[in-house]
DNA sequence: TCAAAAACATGACGAATGTCATGTTTTTAT
DNA sequence: ATAAAAACATGACATTCGTCATGTTTTTGA
């Protein structure tokens, strides 16, 4: 019962996509003959809860996409603080950039947040995949320019506004990016505790607390890590922009 | 008694590098026929100090590069505060984002320093140039992979630095990209207030000139806007990372 | 060169947030 | 099912930082 077909696909079944890898656009956007050979370059790679799938200082050896589950993006301080810059999503890219070509090393840790699921490919083969096809490349700017203004938009928010302010459109993000229909409102579908939270709007675990406690109180949000629910997403984006 | 001759011009004179481009990567990474072809789509546009080069809303028309002078990428608030996201320099390309391709609008304003010359592109051409040549495409995506490092690391000192860290910091990025050597230590090219710097760092103004302050009686500093000293990179440095 | 404007400076005070401590609830693993 | 661990919760207090007020110094422009 299952789409077999794919609606790209004007020639032989050699260039159908595999399954799993339908919601990836970098894949369809390519020509048949570009995505046959990016398939064979990319290999997968599996990993369990908090495993690192690099670390800050590694050497970058591969190009990156998210097939399954959910990737995190971290910096650390010398005194052991943490700040989560990024949630990487299915069809999430990483290590577009600069220091996949020249021999870099990677500026941050990738680890998982759960069962997790990655495409990947030597950067030699990526930068070939690059240079014969302008689709690829063109596609690669989009997500890079995309990637900078969330990354601006969130130095920005960090910037100016309040810590609960921050929480809010966080909460907001979320809701949007891996949000799930629920009787009570909208469920999210990474599990995240309140220490999540503050590594990912710059704060303490306590301040996040207290400000999921009083959102709580306020009806806005409900439950815990486990289970948590955004109860009243208009009410919840007002507070985030006043 | 200028250098007239492009140590890579292989062939006759209709490609040598017109003056005032040899610092722009971009230009000299291309063949010469693209390069030719890409002067051929660049126009020239001058600002006065503080004339607004686009705002934040404003249709996305052109590609542009900074030729002479520093333009800020600023985000404001609802409220009227503002946050200086970056200083772009000569060599620094903007807008080679998304926004540029389907019709979008700038998530942000840009605001000359002083004065300042930027060649710009129809984003059409731009498009086109992109498709035609892997190496400005490789150049682009390298150029904004080093953009999104540095928003992040931005981010990060926002999440978990200190004011006076943060500031610390930002004097001594700005050192190394526009300091000039001066008896007393290094010498800031663009004019700075202590607005400017509070806006870079997400803080008030008076916040900014009590720690100037500081740095100043520490000496670590010295001057105001038009003639900014560094005079300790070194302890700077340390302090930045304590 | 001189007045006006902008930038710099500092104090007093309050609000927002971090830190530390202690206890409860939820989740995980056996 | 139950013990251990992790997550959540809240109070008390310290610190950082923002706000408002007021005055000085530097820069700008006629």
């Amino acid at each position: 019962m299952s789409k077999r077909q794919n609606k790209s696909s004007s020639n032989g079944g050699a260039s159908a996509v595999p399954p799993g890898i339908a919601h990836i656009p970098l894949l369809n956007i390519l020509s048949d003959t570009d995505r046959r050979r990016m398939l064979g370059e990319l290999s997968e790679a599996r990993y369990a809860k908090d495993d690192y799938i690099f670390r800050e200082g590694d050497p970058t050896e591969y190009f990156h996409i998210v097939k399954e589950g959910v990737v995190k993006c971290v910096k650390s301080s010398p005194e052991g603080k943490e700040c989560t810059l990024k949630m990487l999503m299915p069809g999430d890219l990483f290590c577009c950039d600069a220091a996949a070509f020249d021999g870099g090393c990677h500026p941050g840790t990738a680890q998982s947040m759960g069962d997790v699921s990655v495409l990947r490919m030597r950067k030699t083969a990526y930068f070939e995949l690059l240079r014969r096809s302008p689709d690829a490349a063109l596609e690669v700017i989009k997500y890079l320019g995309a990637r900078l203004n969330e990354a601006q938009e969130k130095a920005k928010l960090l910037a100016l506004d309040r810590t609960d302010q921050r929480l809010a459109a966080l909460l907001l993000d979320l809701a949007e990016r891996s949000g799930v229909p629920d009787p009570q409102g909208v469920r999210l579908a990474v599990r995240l505790t309140r220490q999540d939270m503050a590594d990912m709007i710059g704060t303490t675990t306590e301040t996040a607390i207290r400000i999921m406690s009083r959102f709580k109180k306020d009806r806005l949000v409900t439950g815990t890590a486990n289970r948590l629910i955004i109860r009243d997403l208009a009410r919840l984006k007002s507070f985030a922009s006043a």
